[in-house]
DNA sequence: ATGAGAAAAATTGTATCCATTCTTGCCCAT
DNA sequence: ATGGGCAAGAATGGATACAATTTTTCTCAT
C-alpha cells in the first residue's frame, strides 16, 4: 500500500486558528484590525462555520478579542498582555517543578533535551527550549495543566522569540540549575529556580519590546 | 417606554453552556452519558451550531471530552481530576497572592468579604467564599489571571459545594491569616497560605467523594 | 451643524444538505 | 463456533442559504 501523508490531519477550524495564529504573530495582520467572518473564510478558502469556531479559539489564546455584534479586534504586543502571560506561565511551571519532585517523576527526557540544548548550538534553541519546558509539564502527571501551558505558549508573548546567543547561554544555564534541582527532589528550590527563570525571560522580552 | 427586562442576556451558545454545566455538576446528566448534537439542541430548544459551539466551552471547562466524529462524553469527577483542579488553582491563587503583596492593591474589599463571612452565617457560605477568592483575584490586576481562575471555578470540581458548618469555621479562620498577610504585604506568607488553604481544601474534597 | 432616521453591513442563530467517519451487526468462510 | 470483513446506519464536520439583531454609516430635514 501507498504510504502517503494523510490529507487531513486536524480539522479545519484548527487549521484555521493555526493559521491565524500564525498571522498574528508574524503581525502580516496587524494590530487593532477587523477581522471579518465573510472575508476571513474566503481568504482561508474555507466556509464560514470553521472560522467562527477558529475565533473563539483565538479568543481563548488572548489573541483577539470577541465583541458583541461586532466581530473580532486582534490584539498587539503590549507591556500588560506579556506580564499577564508571564506571571501566570510563572506560577504554573513552577508548580510543574514542584509536583516532579513531589511525584519522583521519571526525568530522562528532561534530562535528554538539557543535553542536547549542551551539545547542539543556539540555532534550533527554540524548539529545545520547548522541549525542555514541555517534558517538565508533562513529567507533572498533571494532563490539565500540560493542555493549559499549551495553550498558553500557543499565546502572542511567544511570538517574538529570540534566538540571539546571549539569550540562548543564559538560559541554559538557567535550565541546568532547574534539572539539577529537579535531580535532588528540591521541591521549592526546583520551583523557585523555574519562577526566577521565567520572569527573567519577561524582563528580558519586555525591554526587547519597549 | 416600558421598562422591561432585556430578553437574551447573552448568547445562546453561553446560555446552552451554563445549561449543560448545571445539568453536569448536579448529576442530572450522569458520568460517560453521550450527548449528540442532535437530541441536545432539540432539548434546549435551539438549533446545532451553538450547541456545538457550547460543546468546545464545556470540554474547556473539563465538563465533557469531545471524541473525533464521535461527540461528547460527559466527564465525572475522578480522584484525578480533583487533584488536577486543585494543584492548579492552588498555584494560581498563590500567584494571585503574591501579586497582590507587590502591587500593593486596595484591600477593602476583601476585607469586606472577610468580615461579612465572620457576621453572617454558613448558609450562605458559598457565595461569600466565591466573594474573597474572587476580590484577590481581581486586586491582582491580572485579568487574564481572573478569566482563567474563572474558568477554574466553574468546573466539575466545585460541583459539590459544601455547606457543612465544620467546614466554614476552618476555612474561614484560613482566609483570615491570608488577609492578614495580605495586609501586612508578606508576598512569601500569603502565597504560602493561600497554597495550604487550597491544597487543604483538595483534602476534604477528596475524602468526601472518596 | 445637529440629530433623527433610514440604509448598509456584520454577527448570531436557524435550517438543510452532503461528505466523511465511526459503530454495529450481520454474513460468510474457515 | 469463531473471527474477519463488509454493508448499513448514525453522527459529526463542514458548506450554504436565509432570517433576525445589532452596529455603524450616511443622508436629509430642521
Amino acid at each position: 500500500m501507498l504510504n502517503l501523508r494523510p490529507v487531513k490531519l486536524m480539522p479545519v477550524r484548527e487549521q484555521a486558528a493555526a493559521s491565524l495564529r500564525e498571522a498574528i504573530i508574524s503581525q502580516s495582520i496587524k494590530q487593532g484590525e477587523m477581522l471579518t467572518l465573510e472575508s476571513t473564510a474566503k481568504a482561508l478558502g474555507i466556509s464560514v462555520t470553521p472560522v467562527r469556531e477558529a475565533f473563539q479559539i483565538l479568543a481563548r489564546d488572548g489573541l483577539i478579542e470577541l465583541a458583541q455584534n461586532r466581530g473580532a479586534v486582534v490584539l498587539g504586543m503590549s507591556p500588560k498582555n506579556i506580564r499577564e502571560h508571564y506571571e501566570i506561565r510563572a506560577a504554573l511551571e513552577a508548580e510543574a517543578c514542584r509536583l516532579v519532585c513531589e511525584k519522583g517523576a521519571d526525568l530522562s527526557e528532561i534530562e535528554r533535551c538539557v543535553s542536547h540544548l549542551v551539545s547542539s548550538g543556539a540555532e534550533n534553541y527554540g524548539d529545545l527550549n520547548q522541549s525542555f519546558h514541555y517534558n517538565i509539564w508533562l513529567a507533572s502527571g498533571n494532563t490539565r495543566l500540560v493542555n493549559m501551558l499549551s495553550e498558553l505558549w500557543n499565546g502572542l508573548s511567544m511570538g517574538l522569540r529570540t534566538t540571539k546567543n546571549e539569550y540562548a547561554r543564559k538560559s541554559q544555564a538557567e535550565h541546568e540549575v532547574i534539572f539539577s534541582m529537579l535531580k535532588a527532589s528540591d521541591a521549592d528550590g526546583a520551583s523557585r529556580a523555574m519562577r526566577g527563570h521565567i520572569l527573567r525571560s519577561m524582563e528580558d522580552m519586555l525591554t526587547r519590546y519597549k
